[in-house]
DNA sequence: GTAATATTGTTATAAAAATAACAATTCCTC
DNA sequence: GAGGAATTGTTATTTTTATAACAATATTAC
């Protein structure tokens, strides 16, 4: 299949959440577009639009078959072997993140931590180890590990994505205020919590205008 | 001034974060847009078009100067009286996020956090206490907060949301996995990291098509 | 002081994303 | 079973965002 906007990958991953919530509260089987659309506050056209594009029609005026839509929206988010992933700073961040990937999404397996200070290595939390980063490399290849999250203190943030790429991962989740500088091959996705909320205030701000 | 895309204020929020750094490894005053775009990993077009939206401009040739342009991008995107920001639900992440803010930005402050459990309440993490949920009303007042980055576990997100709402709240930073569904004049922005994993997955997946 | 070069600022164009419009179909009511 | 209503699937349009093109200007090299 042709490769998909990036938006509406952002999306399916929200409209697979919002159905497996849906079909635990409502033990139905059926949705229409608006009752999704309005789930997650967006339109109707648009979530016909996305289900257009990855391929799946339901018979027309009886809504869409939710376990149906989940098994689809899977088959395109998901790979076929589970993929593996990696904390990389085990602080604050890193630990709550920890905790709470366990058991969340059962293709995407969170197996190892890693950290500097001796005092982290050795912890464990729900079975996921942290290990000392002098391991990297060799536990990145004896679990197979393809994504990495990154949630070193800034100062470090550099040469952890350095080191990570020289190990040949494939995709870095980027929690540190830093904008990394890495090969087109990999793919990056950057979060910064700060401009999140400087967003917010800008609007709320300027919200009458 | 008109208000601004979303996207260049993300990029507003970025460029001055890289600038302030820029000045402190650098000590320079002087940047060109195309050294602020490989900072950042855009382009040079990108930032002076997003530069000429605020209406600042160099003398040609010169590059920009750093400090103005953070002034500049300051007068923009923060506020005259600095915005006070609580954090509801004092666990796992909302421990990280209020660890991290601390003094982060001189016109954002986290002034308190919230939680439910007598175990939380009380706590004390930088000056920055936590406060029953019951007192939430009478502190949001006192405080003066106008934004809350909602840390909840995700059942109880949806009452909180409207408890938030009924305050008075402005603005909400939602990082529970429940889409939330406020009055329109209350800005919400949502941000769930399994999306961005998965987001990473599926294009790690599909990078050479 | 002139030509070449580098850089900005801005308009024009393209690409991506969202919304609207509407035909086709199914279901419901009478 | 005719007519109306609701819903999907798809094409058309609009809006938003990013990129390209390029004139204007300052700087540098000679
Ligand atoms: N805490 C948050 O809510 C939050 C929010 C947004 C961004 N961030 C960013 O996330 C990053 C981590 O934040 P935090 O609050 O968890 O910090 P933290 O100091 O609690 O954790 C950082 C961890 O990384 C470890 N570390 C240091 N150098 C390392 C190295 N070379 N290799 C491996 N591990 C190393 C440290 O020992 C520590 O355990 C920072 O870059 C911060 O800017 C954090
Ligand atoms: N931990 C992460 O890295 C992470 C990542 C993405 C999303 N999230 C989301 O963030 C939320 C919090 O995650 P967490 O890992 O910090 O969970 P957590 O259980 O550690 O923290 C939740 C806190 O909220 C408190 N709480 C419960 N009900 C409350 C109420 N009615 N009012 C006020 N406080 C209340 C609890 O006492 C607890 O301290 C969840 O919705 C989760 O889905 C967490």
């Amino acid at each position: 299949m042709k490769i998909l906007p990036e938006k509406t990958i952002e999306r399916l991953s929200q409209y697979r959440r919002t159905l497996n919530n849906f079909y635990a509260d409502h033990n139905s089987n059926r949705i229409f577009s608006h009752e999704l659309a309005a789930l997650l506050n967006i339109t109707a056209v648009q979530v016909r639009r996305d289900i257009m594009f990855i391929g799946y029609s339901s018979s027309q005026r009886k809504g869409y078959n939710v376990q149906e839509l989940i098994q689809v929206i899977s088959q395109i988010i998901d790979t076929h072997e589970p993929i593996n992933v990696a904390v990389v700073g085990y602080g604050n961040l890193g630990k709550a993140i920890t905790t709470y990937f366990v058991g969340n999404r059962p293709k995407l397996n969170l197996v190892a931590a890693f950290d500097i200070d001796p005092k982290k290595i050795g912890q464990e939390t729900h079975n996921i180890k942290c290990y000392s980063i002098d391991r990297l490399r060799e536990i990145l290849v004896a679990k197979d590990i393809t994504i990495a999250i990154l949630t070193v203190p800034t100062h470090a943030a550099k040469d952890m994505a350095k080191i990570l790429v020289q190990t040949g991962i494939k995709g870095i989740l980027n929690y540190t205020t830093v904008n990394l500088h890495i090969p087109p091959e990999i793919y990056l996705e950057e979060y910064d919590m700060i401009t999140s909320l400087e967003k917010v205030a800008y609007f709320v701000k300027n919200k009458n205008q």
